[in-house]
DNA sequence: ATCGTTGCAAACTCTTTGCAGGATT
DNA sequence: AATCCTGCAAAGAGTTTGCAACGAT
């Protein structure tokens, strides 16, 4: 059987950084979390497996302004994210309230949206107090 | 009279580029357009102005998902970003048609917001139809 | 004549690729 | 055993910085 796929410790310790943080991560965030179980995990390796994970549809990636490209688990329904601008972690958030109808000048013809929300998570939120951002 | 900042052809030439464009640039763009003013512009003088014009307030960056960051004249009222699918140009849209409530999970806070229209500029949308996309 | 500014090249960051050794089937 | 996969190091893209020469004041 050629062209197979090999489960590696690598491949699974990447897989299960996506599945136990439940939300997007970028690429540093992947090495951090699967170096835990696979100790001398390169990043290449890393931006390998993701893209695999892509190409394979089990990935897909978010993309925020002005931040690395995330990647969270794909065939999840139409949604948007949330910014910590305390810890920087991004969330997914359910639905999708835009109402498509900006002040659109003639001739533009809309086919998709993004929106990002910016904010504190609610661990952030209640340490506030005590930061100085 | 110490620290002045000085008017030169290339700071001209950039600055000018952003006037003339009406909308969005990023770094390489702003490049091609000052350099039909100064032949042998450098990239670096284009990000070094960029900075300088961002310090003094006269620029604000555009940041949108996966791609370089742009820049554009500051001091406008809020407002959002269209880029083009075609051209990949990137457009101001006046207004802001969102209802900041999106099913948010409790304990989060909302500070601000992103959004992105993508679609057809007038040009694109037109022409289309001759198009392998 | 100062000293801010420029162009070039080198440095950096993030991501991708080449290659020899190692691991999975 | 075959060959996919990994780690390291080198190579690319985009952005920043060091430095000697240039040029605005």
């Amino acid at each position: 059987m050629p062209g197979m796929i090999r489960n590696t410790r690598q491949r699974d310790a990447i897989r299960r950084a996506f599945e136990d943080a439940g939300r997007p991560l970028a690429p540093e965030q992947v090495l951090a979390a699967a170096q835990r179980s696979v100790r001398g995990l390169g990043i290449a390796t890393v931006y390998r497996n993701i893209r695999a994970l892509l190409e394979e549809g089990w990935l897909t990636p978010v993309e925020l302004p002005g931040l690395p490209t995330r990647y969270e688990l794909a065939g999840k329904a139409h949604h948007h994210h949330f910014q910590c601008r305390g810890c920087g972690h991004v969330f997914e958030l359910e639905g999708c309230a835009i109402t498509t109808h900006h002040a659109l000048p003639r001739g533009f013809e809309i086919t998709g949206h993004e929106v990002v929300l910016y904010g504190f998570c609610p661990e952030c939120s209640s340490s506030k107090s005590k930061q100085a951002l």
